[in-house]
DNA sequence: CTTGTTTCTCTACAGTTGTAGATATTAAAG
DNA sequence: CTTTAATATCTACAACTGTAGAGAAACAAG
């Protein structure tokens, strides 16, 4: 499945408040930036065709839309498709990166630690 | 710097072949896929004028170009942005799951391990 | 009921992207 | 020199994307 920027954004917002309704949508983002309601619907229109959201209930004219691919399930191919494009396929680098220059609690530290020490047991 | 898909590839190339011309280029994306050189020319075009490559000289009527971005320089922003839109701006989980999922030799687990000790070592 | 408000539906449009053909121009080959 | 091959330039176009207005339809409030 194939998302826009601004189509991912809307997901993103239902994966977190899945049943949601477009004015509320159009709500959330508002607080962030400028846009107009009708730009909001007609992203969800696309994810509604594009077959990532489904209308679930209707109340009144308002109409709830839920989520119907998972976030991880989507997460994986991009995450492939990110390295391949950037990094040229291989994902130590970008690991690399992210371990130098983004921000990281000693916890989170730890758990990549584990995770680590996991993988390499099973290399062995 | 914004660049596509394509535009991107066509600068990988670029980086790794510094000072490269357009049937060159075109040459080694065709060993993997059908595309015609004018569309390969029109790619090193629009990062011409975006500011990404430029004429380093000319041999007969054949332009040698040369990479003017670089490409960690490049890297940097579309991590966090990457990040920040598919994991709502935390890294963790994107390294999770590279970690979990994604190929990683001995070698490489051995590297990322002495990089979490370096960060840790900052924090405390 | 009438009126204002909310929400939906439909249509539109400009910018970007991937794609490539037509044409011009130069270099190479004979 | 003429012909051929290589390269560059210019133009075009359909699909996708972000953007939003106009109008319809239905609900809420008086």
């Amino acid at each position: 499945m194939e998302l826009s920027d601004f189509e991912l954004e809307v997901m993103q917002l239902f994966w977190s408040n899945p049943e949601s309704t477009a004015p509320e949508i159009h709500q959330i983002i508002t607080v962030k930036r400028a846009v107009s309601y009708s730009t909001v619907k007609t992203i969800i229109d696309r994810l509604e065709k594009k077959g990532a959201l489904s209308r679930s209930r209707q109340q009144g004219r308002t109409i709830f839309y839920k989520p119907i691919v998972d976030r991880n399930q989507l997460r994986k191919p991009m995450i492939r498709d990110f390295i391949n494009r950037v990094f040229l396929g291989k994902s130590k680098p970008l690991v690399a990166h992210i371990l130098q220059e983004e921000n990281l609690t000693l916890d989170d530290i730890s758990y990549l630690e584990s995770l680590l020490k996991e993988r390499k047991k099973e290399l062995k």
